[in-house]
DNA sequence: ACCTGAACACCGTTCAAGT
DNA sequence: ACCTGAACACCGTTCAAGT
C-alpha cells in the first residue's frame, strides 16, 4: 500500500525560500521547513539530496528570478536610460528577495548560481556598455558597474550608510557619476 | 590547589583567527579551536563568553588591524594619489585576511566591526574625496568609491571575473574612472 | 512509494567533580 | 583558579519498520 505524498519538491523549496527570507539562513532548518510543508524531517529527503541541496534548489530559483528580471528591464534606447534601467532592476530585486541575493554572489557560497547569472547577463550589460564607452574598454568598464553595484547593494543591506544622508540620492549620485565617466561626451 | 592555565584569551583568538583563513567560518569550531591551544572546548568558555563572542573578537580584532592599515596608507599629497593609496591598502588588506574582511562587512554579522571601520577610516577618505570633487558632494561621492571597492573586492575573492580579461586592469580601470569622474578638470 | 520514530554523529554549552 | 568528562539540547542524516 503506496503512502500519498504529502508533499513536494516545488513546496519544499518554496517554504525553503520564505524561510530564508523570513529567518535567514541560520533559521533554515531541516525541521522548519519539514513543518512549514507538514512533514517529519526525514521526509523531506524523498525531495531533496540534503540541506545543501536544498539551498542550492533556492539560490538557482533565484539567480534565474534575477536573469528574468534583468531581460525584462533590457532595452535598446538611450544608452544611458538603458543602464539606469538594469540597474534600478537588480537594487528592485536585491529588496524583493534580499538573503537570496546575497547568497548568489556569496564567497564560496554558490559558484553555479553567480556563473549563471554573470553569463545569462553578460551580453545585455556589455551592449549598453560599449554604447558608452566604446567595445575596447567594455569589459574592464562593465566590471567596474558591476562591483560598485553589488557593493552599494551589500552596504544597502548591511545597514552601512550610518553617517547620515539620502540613501537614494547617494544611489543616483553613484550611476550619474559612472555614467559621466563612461561617456564624457554627451 | 589552582590549576596553572594552560593558555590565554589572547592564544584562543589567535588560534581562532588562523582556523578561520585556513577553514572558513564553518570550520571554526569550538573544539578545533580547543585542539590548536591544547585544552578540551569548555575550557574555553574561561577565556570568551562563547563561539559568538570569540568569533567577534576575531573580527573585531581585524577591523582594527584595517583601520591601522588605512590610516598608514593616508597621506596628504597628490589627492589622486591619496585616493589610490587607501584602495591600494584596503585591497592588500582583503588579500591578507579575506574572510575576515568579507565577514567585517557582511551583512548582518559584526555591526560593531563595521561601524568601527566606517568611523575610523571616514575622514581620512572623507578629506581625500572633498579634495577632488569639493566638499559639498563628498559624502554621496565617497559612498561612491567605497561600494565600488567592497563590490571588486568581494567579486574578486569569490571568483568572479570568469569572462578572461586582467582582475589588476579592471582594478586600475576602476580606480582611474572614478578618479576622473570625481575631478573631471585635472 | 512515501512516511515515521529511533538512532547516530556532530556541535555548542553547562556543570559537577577534580587538582 | 582552571581543567575535565559527562550530560544536554539541537541539528543533519540514515534506516528499519510501518502503511
Amino acid at each position: 500500500v503506496p503512502a500519498p505524498a504529502q508533499t513536494s519538491t516545488a513546496a519544499v523549496v518554496s517554504a525553503a525560500r520564505e524561510l530564508l527570507e523570513r529567518v535567514g539562513p541560520d533559521g533554515l532548518t531541516m525541521q522548519a521547513v519539514a513543518e512549514a510543508v507538514g512533514v517529519r524531517a526525514p521526509s523531506l529527503y524523498k525531495r531533496v539530496p540534503d540541506r545543501a541541496g536544498l539551498l542550492r534548489l533556492v539560490i538557482e530559483d533565484a539567480a534565474a528570478e534575477l536573469v528574468d528580471t534583468f531581460a525584462a528591464a533590457a532595452a535598446t534606447g538611450e544608452p544611458r536610460d538603458d543602464l539606469r534601467a538594469l540597474l534600478e532592476a537588480t537594487r528592485a530585486f536585491s529588496r524583493q528577495r534580499p538573503k537570496a541575493f546575497a547568497l548568489i554572489f556569496a564567497p564560496g557560497a554558490q559558484p553555479e548560481a553567480a556563473r549563471q547569472v554573470a553569463e545569462q547577463t553578460s551580453t545585455d550589460l556589455l551592449r549598453v556598455v560599449a554604447a558608452l564607452v566604446g567595445q575596447e574598454q567594455s569589459l574592464p568598464a562593465a566590471r567596474t558597474v558591476v562591483a560598485w553595484a553589488l557593493g552599494f547593494i551589500s552596504m544597502e543591506q548591511a545597514g552601512a550608510f550610518r553617517l547620515g544622508g539620502d540613501v537614494d540620492a547617494a544611489w543616483d549620485y553613484g550611476i550619474n557619476l559612472l555614467t559621466r565617466a563612461l561617456d564624457p561626451a554627451p
